[in-house]
DNA sequence: ATTATTTAAGATTTTTTTATCCGAAATAAA
DNA sequence: TTTATTTCGGATAAAAAAATCTTAAATAAT
């Protein structure tokens, strides 16, 4: 469904905000830990997210990765996604047209267009913040 | 969303069920050119197809690809997906863990599940033959 | 200032996916 | 039975994605 890059940075910035909530920061090796990701592979990903503004990065001793509590309850699956991947969660066509739309179709395009919509109203109505809950009160997990 | 492979089989299969239901056969290197994808690369998906009894082959001259009109209304795209590229679409997890269910769920979880139940309830009522019967129309395209 | 800690960023390697190549097998027609 | 045509299947190659490594830059505490 998404690229290892998509599923490890939102696993990440999920367990950022779960620490965060707890008023912690988090070092990369932590983190990595906590999301059964690659701890490299997870340094550039976070690399990426500090850029665009979803996580918030402190260097030095005491430092490590960050989110504000207003800030996850903002963040949208989709804008990490966006991020990470691009928008071909959004535009791709399903048999890997280059052009596909309403007016020049393939011919599996009507047929993804309500699954499409839910799909997008989905990612842009989840916050990170209520992913996070869910980890901390135990309902869910990140590692399996 | 699909990966290549699956990709060019569905158009591979869409290509040669319009064919079909004209009465003719088609070669590889037909299918390739009608659907935008490498003639070697369809040759291989070609012959996985015809193993798992989606497409018809035979060889020799006058030889190539076909379905059966009656096969065509029964084989749905989720038939092709899956012999193509496993159940991955059914049940993979959003977050890539190994183990995610609805009683150990990754906290994305829940959120598919209504976007996941549409997406199946798509790929296993449609047909080859709909698919088919939109590019004979013109009212869809394989290649752009 | 020095040191230990931590992220930043680019180069490199490994793995997986995508794609090609080539000889073998089958078969229809002459 | 010979020939031309076509799929079959395994080996190989190229490209992309995933993962790692290495050095630099920043910074807090001493």
């Amino acid at each position: 469904m998404f690229s290892k890059t998509c599923e490890y940075g939102l696993k990440a910035v999920i367990y950022i905000a779960t620490k965060s909530l707890e008023g912690n920061r988090v070092k990369i090796r932590d983190v990595a830990d906590n999301s059964g990701s690659p701890e490299a592979f997870t340094a550039k990903i976070l690399g990426s997210l500090t850029k665009h503004n979803i996580v918030n990065s402190l260097k030095g001793p005491y430092g490590g990765f960050e989110i504000e509590a207003k800030r996850m309850k903002q963040i949208k699956v989709s804008e990490i996604i966006f991020a990470l991947d691009g928008d071909s969660v959004y535009n791709g066509c399903a048999l890997g047209l280059s052009v596909c739309s309403d007016t020049e179709p393939c011919p599996m395009h009507e047929n993804f267009i309500e699954v499409r919509k839910q799909l997008k109203k989905m990612l842009e109505t989840t916050t990170i913040y209520e992913l996070a809950t869910k980890i901390k009160s135990g309902k869910s997990f990140l590692v399996r």
